[in-house]
DNA sequence: TTCGTTGCAAACCCTTTGCACGCAC
DNA sequence: GTGCGTGCAAAGGGTTTGCAACGAA
């Protein structure tokens, strides 16, 4: 649980282009806070912990903005839901097939050497790296 | 399209400890002669192009089985739709964010040259690379 | 007969959408 | 007053499940 306190997060929002209305700052700072990789579900559950504070829609249209905006990142690792990613900086991924937890890996750990050539007329969009793991004991 | 016979098929699944039932076949072919990465629905689609040979549970559950007995990869790249992967060699993948379709990097092209060391007690599992791109066209 | 497989429809879950209300400027 | 943001509920779409019918050994 990491101290972030509200004023950060407006200027957060602001710097990116998001009016931050208290919704929205509520959401961000479960978000980064957290530093797990939470689903749309566990931060509406964080943020209405004590009491219902933001609906639903509210939480996966602010994620979706967020997403937009370039604030967070999506990790799609389960196909029954996705998770979002408050670390921005470039990194990659564990995850677990088990537990479905899921851990970040510093991206100078694991470059890929060369870039194969894209096919057709593409351009690099970005590269993701997910390392799949089990828990040791059978 | 490639040509695929019923008998290598039959021959494939048996030695992957899958009874080999006319519905199976026809949905191995399927995937096995499309040399892309469809998804359930579109499989579901190619078997019935003619007439109606297979139900949508069926199909579901019959990938599900070809998933667990090794018979196929899932790929996630998109979370709206899980996409099947006939390619069970080692191998990664291009994805392309606006159109959707997805390639085949080969392993040697792509490799990492020294896995990170595993968090907590954990066992390496598989890799997935994917590496995003774009219409170069605006 | 017996057990595994199939088909249908309904259930499920996550996510998106439509629309009215509310707040800020 | 105008426009964006929010909440609620309903719709949406892919996937799974329950159960009866079916089929091969």
């Amino acid at each position: 649980m990491k101290r972030i306190d509200t004023h950060t997060i407006t200027g957060l929002l602001r710097k990116h282009g998001i009016c931050p209305t208290s919704q929205r700052v509520k959401i961000a700072m479960a978000l980064f806070s957290s530093m797990t990789h939470p689903s749309a579900d566990q931060l509406l559950g964080a943020v209405n912990s004590r009491k219902a504070e933001v609906s639903k829609a509210t939480v996966y249209n602010t994620l979706n903005l967020f997403l937009e905006k370039g604030l967070v990142r999506e990790v799609i690792v389960d196909p029954s839901k996705v998770l979002y990613d408050p670390n921005t900086s470039d990194h990659h991924h564990f995850y677990d097939i088990v537990t479905g937890e899921l851990s970040d890996i510093d991206a100078s750990k694991v470059s890929i050497p060369v870039l194969p050539p894209l096919p057709g007329n593409r351009i690099f969009d970005g590269v993701d790296i997910i390392i799949r793991t089990r828990p040791a004991a059978a």
